[in-house]
DNA sequence: ACGCAAACTTGACCTTGATCAAGTCATTCC
DNA sequence: GGAATGACTTGATCAAGGTCAAGTTTGCGT
């Protein structure tokens, strides 16, 4: 993963390999440089630990350069709500930027790297730059945008569906960010999937045992594979990208694939 | 409900009873004379017909002053997927402001009446008023927390549960709206209402049956009235807002009901 | 390397709510 | 006003997935 060396120099948004999926896409050369000079501290998060909970002062948010981060709360019965898993390049916690305390636990599922931005200075920077607002909006937007997927995911289809819906968006996460998406590390809890999807870690279970006797998935430990994504694809509900091309390969397995 | 007079006066934002939980919620009274100014059309859109719909360019959005709209969309085998319903005062297709069209249809389930506000002029007036930017920020980010509030509410409850809760969220809004909690007309049908919370008309009906035996609530034609407010926010798993307060009367029932 | 705690698996059983079918009730359109 | 259409109700049946219980495996701390 990215910026996992330790004695690396210090990495800027200018030269940070994630500059294309995260903050500064769509800012100009000249912005980002100004984006980097607020940029103060970049903490790293050990696995379990949060990086805001629930009604702490919302100060700041969080750019993630490596690791995977859930995004979560607890009902009035002390069950957990899994809303979002945050990939490599996200960012965490905009919500900040409009209200005093954080909604929701940030909780890093591994160890994570991160960029942290102050509020106020991100703020400052706003009032001179337009497009960052502009920016901020559209990453609200696409926020809104994958919570409500995530509803319609869980709200009408089977458990082999949401699963498998599941794992396919994952996998496009992975192959928008650059790397494979027939076969990736998620360092996520099965029991977190099951309470993300609306589940129960049995039910997750014997439906990966079933795909994996299918042939069309397999997921151990933290290593899954996709021996079959047209089908995942398919079971998943998703349409193929490209319906009307060549139509000799299939255009998700053979073009993103290996 | 607010302008149906058809010879009434020229509505304005200064003027209108939404100021409060509209648009210009947080702007000075400057500020909302200009908004006014590029408010050219007040359109009225009758019951089933589209305030816009999924794929159309995404030129407006709309503040809605009477009547009530759902917001869905239609999944691969032609389920419907319905994610929000507006009522007076909210403000309709935000996303419009980021996207070249549309994700979602938006459909007028009532006459409804309107304010619809050009993405262009809009845009233009947010260049001299940062106040602006960060309402629109405000109200995306409140769009988002209902969605995730939605979420909750489907993603691992009991179907009990999700009607109570779904019926105690509308009795809020109205509170907050000025109107009273415990009894009002609601124009959703009750497969509407099934299809938001990912169960079928039958296990409505059925419910809803229980419910007005048990004294609770009772939703009949387009009639809600809450027998007993406080049993609907319980079974909705909704604190109680004052629990430390005098303890002698309901904070809920007595203080915002009849 | 050992042992404990947590994660995961597997099987038997049960509950919730979906499905199917046949009705009743409202609303709309001539 | 009366038929036709769509909304809602009610009952019988069924299956998906939850629950409970007892395993096995994994990972971590010492």
């Amino acid at each position: 993963m990215a910026g996992s060396k330790p004695h690396a120099l210090q990495v800027t948004c200018a030269n940070c390999g994630l500059q294309r999926i995260c903050f500064p896409r769509g800012l100009t050369q000249q912005e980002i440089i100004r984006l980097d000079a607020i940029l103060q501290s970049q903490p790293v998060v050990g696995k379990g630990e949060a990086l805001f909970k629930q009604g702490e002062a919302a100060k700041a948010i969080f750019a993630l350069k490596s690791g995977v981060v859930k995004l979560c709360r607890y009902d009035r019965s002390g069950n957990e709500i899994i809303h979002t898993f945050y990939l490599p390049g996200d960012v965490i916690g905009l919500e900040a930027l409009d209200q005093p305390v954080y909604q929701y636990d940030a909780i890093a599922l591994d160890r994570c790297n991160l960029c942290r931005v102050e509020v106020a200075d991100l703020d400052r920077l706003a009032q001179q730059m337009p497009n960052l607002n502009r920016q901020v909006l559209q990453m609200m937007r696409r926020e809104l945008e994958l919570e409500r997927a995530h509803f319609e995911n869980v709200s009408s289809r089977s458990a082999d569906q949401r699963l498998a819906h599941f794992v396919w968006h994952i996998a496009e996460r992975f192959r928008d960010r650059g790397y494979a998406m027939d076969t990736f590390q998620l360092p996520i809890l099965h029991r977190d999937i099951a309470t993300h999807l609306g589940l129960t870690p049995e039910t997750v279970s014997r439906i990966l045992r079933k795909f994996h006797q299918q042939g069309i998935l397999t997921w151990q430990r933290k290593q899954v594979t996709l021996h079959d994504p047209c089908a995942v694809r398919e079971l998943a509900g998703v349409e193929a990208p490209d319906e009307a091309g060549e139509g000799e390969v299939c255009p998700v397995c053979q073009a993103h694939v290996g």
